[in-house]
DNA sequence: TGCCTGATGTTCT
DNA sequence: GAACATCAGGCAC
C-alpha cells in the first residue's frame, strides 16, 4: 500500500534532505529475488548549483529531475555506467539527491552475481556500482519510489554519525559542502 | 597502496 | 570536439 506521506521528508532544500537519506533503505524486487541495502553516502544538486545537471535549466535529459520529489532520476555517464538520485524538492525546481553508496543487506549473493564476482567490499561503494548491483537502469528513470520493483524504505535517524564533506567527482563547485557519509561505515567510497 | 589509463556514448560547446 | 556526478585492471613501489 503507498502512501504519499511516507516520502514527506523529501520536501526540503537538497543539502538539508541528503543527511536525512542516510540509513533509509532501498528494496528492489528483481528476478523474483529481493535485494535490500541501506544508504550511507549521499550528494546534495540543486539548480544553483554550478556542478549539478539541472543548473542550465530543464532539458530532455534533466527533466525527471525537475519533476515532483519521490521519483527516480537515472542518468547514464562516461559511456558504460548509470547513477540515481532520489528527486527532492518543489517542483520545477531542479534539486536531487545523489545515491553515492550502500551498504547490502539481503540478496547479497545475488548482487555479486550483477556485479561479476566482484568482492562484497566492491559491491556497492560507489554510485554506479550500486547501480550495477540492484538492477538500475534507464527503465527506472521517473520511478516512484513508493511503487515495485524499487521501493524507498525509512530508516533510523543517524543524528550524529553523519559527516559531512565536500562532494567527489566533479570540476565545478568543488568546495561545495554537500557530500553526506556515515562515519565508520566500510561501504563509504571515501573516507 | 596508489597512480595511470582504456572503455564507451551522450550532452553540451 | 571536449567534457563527463565512473570503474576496473595493470604495473610501480
Amino acid at each position: 500500500m503507498s502512501h504519499k506521506s511516507a516520502l514527506k521528508f523529501l520536501n526540503g532544500k537538497a543539502f538539508q534532505v541528503a543527511p536525512k537519506l542516510l540509513g533509509c533503505v532501498i528494496q528492489r524486487h528483481i528476478d523474483g529475488k529481493t535485494l535490500k541495502a541501506r544508504i550511507v553516502e549521499t550528494e546534495a544538486y540543486d539548480q544553483t548549483d554550478a556542478a549539478s545537471h539541472s543548473y542550465k535549466g530543464e532539458t530532455t535529459r534533466t527533466q525527471v529531475m525537475f519533476g515532483p520529489a519521490g521519483h527516480l532520476y537515472v542518468y547514464f555517464t562516461y559511456g558504460m555506467h548509470y547513477c540515481c538520485n532520489v528527486v527532492v524538492g518543489n517542483e520545477g525546481e531542479g534539486s536531487a539527491v545523489l545515491i553515492r553508496a550502500v551498504e547490502p543487506l539481503e540478496g547479497i549473493d545475488e548482487m555479486i552475481k550483477k556485479r561479476r564476482g566482484q568482492s562484497i567490499k566492491n559491491l556497492t561503494n560507489g554510485p554506479a556500482k550500486l547501480c550495477q548491483a540492484l538492477g538500475i537502469n534507464m527503465t527506472l528513470n521517473g520511478h516512484y519510489l513508493q511503487d515495485e520493483p524499487l521501493v524507498l524504505l525509512p530508516g533510523e535517524n543517524m543524528g550524529d554519525k553523519i559527516i559531512q564533506t565536500s562532494r567527489i567527482g566533479i570540476s565545478r563547485a568543488k568546495d561545495v559542502p554537500w557530500r553526506f557519509y556515515i562515519k565508520d561505515n566500510s561501504f563509504v567510497s571515501v573516507k
